[in-house]
DNA sequence: TTGTATGCGTTATCAC
DNA sequence: GTGATAACGCATACAA
């Protein structure tokens, strides 16, 4: 049982427990003779200190709350330990909120982490207008940065990737391979990212001379299913486009599995692309082409960012989209077809 | 500016702190009349209550710490995803830590999440050896159960799958496939959960007459590459046996990779069977034979063990081994073949 | 039923 | 440099 207490250690060290607390914070003067007498005593004692009382009495956690709204999509998850490598590295706590999806959930989760006092919070919000009041409560009382998801209209800093450069890079790889009409699926229009994606796909679609009929956009949630049923209606719909291009891998690998049970060959009969780059992205077969996430940068970035705004009330939300890579694989491409990982 | 106080609330409903704490805790009687002032003024005020605070007086946290090896296995952060909303259940955080098989950060982890003085630890551990000091000094200090992963030797509860009946489960349904010979990949022999894996292989596999060659057993990481690997290794021997048996979904996931592309059909000429169940296992090319791991029974029983174990000192450990589910796909059954989802 | 007063373990502000 | 001592915000034993 952990009841010794800097109390405790400045008895056996014979000093006060403010020299305790100087000698093994490191903060403030002690000489070198007692600072060594309270660490020994703090050792053999197994001393741990109590992090709660400390953040009482500092105001200081040195933990970060994260909510995101799906744990199931391994983009999160990368982007997840991304996060929390990027905080152990300054020695910084995650603490862990799953909203489901659900903006009443995500309030009641940033509640709770404002409640324990987190030092700041990263959040990917659910829906770009049912999470406003929540997330916008939040930065009143404590540094805010948005990943990924972001709030239109929201004073908040947000790091994400480059939809437009994304798409673009997506879109004239396709119109190199041969591509004149496409569809596009997706996740639901109040979805920032999605969104984003489905304006930069049309336009540099348009610009390149690529057709995109209005019932080929479908629009659902990140998800394998709606891969799966996206292109369940583009077949029953009769006639293919030459490309389908998906806002997420697990989207594609939806898609991918009904074309594979419906013997539609990739990419002979239809182009596939993806986006995320997820690790099965390049362990499903045909093997994905898509578009990478700086996740390392990005988590980086948004911690930095926490670190750096000690509540400047009112700097200008930063807006930080960050380069994107293709990645062309076979179902994209005759030519890398079947070469070797 | 989160700066109100219940002495804030206190005021401004002019009663004093001790009936602020009573009617908005629930706990200690209160009249109504004053409830409602309180609550009234408390919602005006926008209180929202100190949990820091609360903590350091009550000595409870409402957050259970949860340490895991390694948060890029699907099958983690799936389990990681059940936790959490069972502890959610239970208004309980979850803190989340990833010790990423290094048993030095582990006890880092172990120690900081203490000293957060969270009220309880779910634990993966790193390795059955080497994590054994770092986990009985936590167990002496507050309630622990091991997930998945268990030491030996430990005095700690454990709630994990039934490995014994899934390796029989898969083992009987590969003898029925007509295999008489197999391989073997999983971790690394000091890895509780593999290691019963095998043990568990050879002994149903010698039972059913299925021959296994000491140079057809591969032990390295949960990982894909160690299925490339181990497949690699095995197409190089010259023979294959008739099935690969896998520990872990993603070993058998980088093994159909290397089939597919050195040009073995699975399960024409090997069958390949997983463990976990994740959801790729049901997208890949073939989708693979596995068994499901009951993850939200372990993580309800692991929170419930949590929440029951009030420190009693020397209760005797539970282990606690639920039954899987063997499912059955085209990786190991020609029956299932091209089968529709 | 309500108020007063104390302490949880630490850090920070004073004096010395 | 070092040591008392006062907060930090809340919960509770005790008194009223």
């Amino acid at each position: 049982m952990s009841k010794v207490t800097i109390k405790t250690v400045a008895e056996h060290a014979g000093v006060s427990t403010a020299t305790v607390s100087r000698a093994l914070s490191g903060t403030g003067l002690v000489s070198p003779e007692l600072r060594l007498a309270v660490t020994k005593a703090a050792e053999k004692l197994g001393y741990s200190g109590n992090t709660v009382a400390r953040a009482l009495r500092s105001s200081r956690t040195n933990a970060v709350g994260m909510v995101v709204p799906e744990i199931a999509n391994p983009f999160m998850t990368d982007l997840v330990q991304e996060v929390e490598q990027s905080l152990h590295l300054h020695g910084i706590q995650l603490l862990l909120c799953n909203s489901r999806q659900d903006p009443s959930r995500e309030r009641a989760a940033l509640t709770s982490l404002i409640g324990r006092r987190v030092d700041g919070l990263i959040i990917c919000p659910v829906d770009a207008t049912s999470s406003f009041a929540g997330v916008e409560a939040a930065v009143q009382s404590l540094p805010v940065v948005q990943v990924d998801q972001r709030i239109e209209g929201l004073n908040a800093d947000w790091v994400g990737v480059d939809d437009e450069t994304a798409m673009r890079l997506i879109v004239e790889h396709l119109s190199s391979q041969g591509v004149t009409s496409a569809a596009f699926a997706g996740s639901k229009e109040n979805d920032s990212s999605s969104k984003a994606r489905l304006d930069a796909f049309l336009r540099h679609a348009g610009a390149l001379g690529i057709s995109v009929a209005k019932d080929n956009i479908f629009l659902d949630r990140y998800s394998v299913d709606c891969g799966r049923e996206s292109m369940e209606r583009l077949i029953r719909s009769g006639s293919l486009p030459n490309a389908l291009v998906c806002a997420a891998d697990i989207i594609a690998i939806g898609a991918l599995q009904t074309c594979h049970a419906q013997k539609i060959t990739v990419p002979d009969d239809l182009l596939i692309t993806g986006f995320d780059d997820i690790e099965f992205a390049n362990l499903c077969t045909p093997r994905l082409t898509t578009v990478r996430q700086p996740l390392k940068a990005i988590a980086n970035h948004a911690v930095d960012i926490l670190r750096s705004v000690h509540a400047e009330d009112d700097h200008a939300a930063v807006r930080l989209a960050l380069a994107p890579t293709l990645v062309i694989r076979e179902s994209s491409s005759a030519r890398t077809h079947e070469s070797a990982s």
